[in-house]
DNA sequence: CAGAAAAAAATTTGATCATATTCTGGCCAT
DNA sequence: ATGGCCAGAATATGATCAAATTTTTTTCTG
């Protein structure tokens, strides 16, 4: 609704048009997927309506939609809440990510060009930045957007979809792990795949991603272990 | 022993208690699970207000869930439908179901008990009535009920939430197959399951439950080409 | 004058909000 | 501690506005 007016701007067409529920779903969405709400701490339908500037009925349903994400959790009375993840959920999780994300990933080396993939590796440059500049945002940002990229080229929505709830699952989880060591100690395996892409070897793309996955959920799993 | 049973008479008074929105989403969900709505279908939420007696917010809510479960989609426009799915659609969920549930058959059979599988075989014996019956609601009611409970089993509620989505999705779909071949040529590998479970063979278990995916799933997959 | 394409009105449906009602959890008095 | 009040948050409704579809009217051509 600000953005109407902002479109000499350029804003999206399509996002100015999104209705409201899909624009809240959107932003808290986002905040979710990168960290930017703290695992435990409690959702408010009127806090949303308030600092977002729209009426509760988007609010509500938007917050409907993530509660079926997975992305939040309804604690059985009226109450809202980002979850926080047990030790069982992490492992639960790195077995669904390395069954669906390593056959995304073998599915999309079987159908990338290589500008295709020097998109990809120019997402991992970038990426590469914010790991020097400590940039815990910005990497976890572009760290999905490498991994969407690359799943995008699978033409396997279903898969993608499932993939993608499982993100929102662990993304304020993962958050917590890079406020406590640092984005320097978050190693990747985004080499390997663009590596075994170039060679053109499936197996290996997706064995580098189940790689990729398991020392990411593993660096996790301590930090929650900690606590 | 019987926990189920502290709200045994409390199942109207829970269901009473429950929000209106969570009621319409259960009662939409149900119509979708066991296929009594049409894949194509469209789901008007005006509708749903008139024929569910309630107001717009909550069926709002119930259909904001349902898109997100995957067991709705939104056209684009602001119109919503159950979804026809293409024959990429099944291949994907044939492997998801495959991974997912066979992992889940595989962690059940390592915690059942012998009273846990008699239950199991129960549902399959009421199971044979409806086959025999030709009673098609019957039927997908109780194979659903089959594979819920040896999926509770697991102890693996994320795993189990993907497997209840993917569910949802081919859901109308399922129907419209036994509706053209009858319940009559509906194999499936219950008694394989059942019987690796007594054998307590997890690995036997997870082969069957695979086989039985792919049995369902194919027959499905035929039947979509037809048209 | 008939028929089809285009334009316009009417109807249906979706999106949003303001308001009323119900429920939860904390607080205070006993 | 226990039990009833109270504030605040969630739930639910109906009204209102906007968008899209359908129907009707108009217009143009053969």
């Amino acid at each position: 609704m600000d953005l109407i007016k902002n479109k000499a701007s350029g804003a999206d067409v399509a996002a100015q048009k999104a209705p409201a529920h899909e624009q809240v779903y959107r932003t808290l969405r986002s905040q979710i997927l990168f960290g930017e709400l703290v695992p435990g701490q409690p959702v408010t339908i009127q806090g949303l309506t308030e600092s977002l500037g729209v009426g509760m009925t988007p609010v509500r349903e938007a917050i409907r939609r993530l509660i079926s994400d997975g992305a939040l959790i309804f604690q059985g009375n009226r109450r809202v809440s980002v979850p926080l993840l047990t030790a069982a959920d992490v492992e639960q999780m790195i077995f669904a990510r390395n069954a669906v994300e390593s056959e995304l990933s073998r599915r999309a080396a079987h159908r990338m060009t290589t500008a295709d993939i020097d998109q990809l590796e120019q997402i991992d440059q970038r990426l590469d930045r914010m790991i020097a500049d400590g940039d815990v945002s910005g990497y976890l940002r572009l760290n999905h957007a490498f991994h969407e990229k690359l799943y995008d080229h699978a033409n396997a929505p279903i898969l993608k979809d499932l993939a993608e709830r499982l993100w929102l699952r662990f993304g304020p989880s993962l958050r917590v792990v890079c406020g406590r060591f640092g984005t320097q100690s978050l190693p990747d395996r985004h080499k390997d795949i663009i590596g075994a892409l170039r060679a053109g070897d499936a197996e290996k793309v997706a064995k580098a991603t189940t790689q990729d996955i398991e020392q990411g959920m593993e660096l996790m799993a301590e930090a929650l272990a900690e606590d």
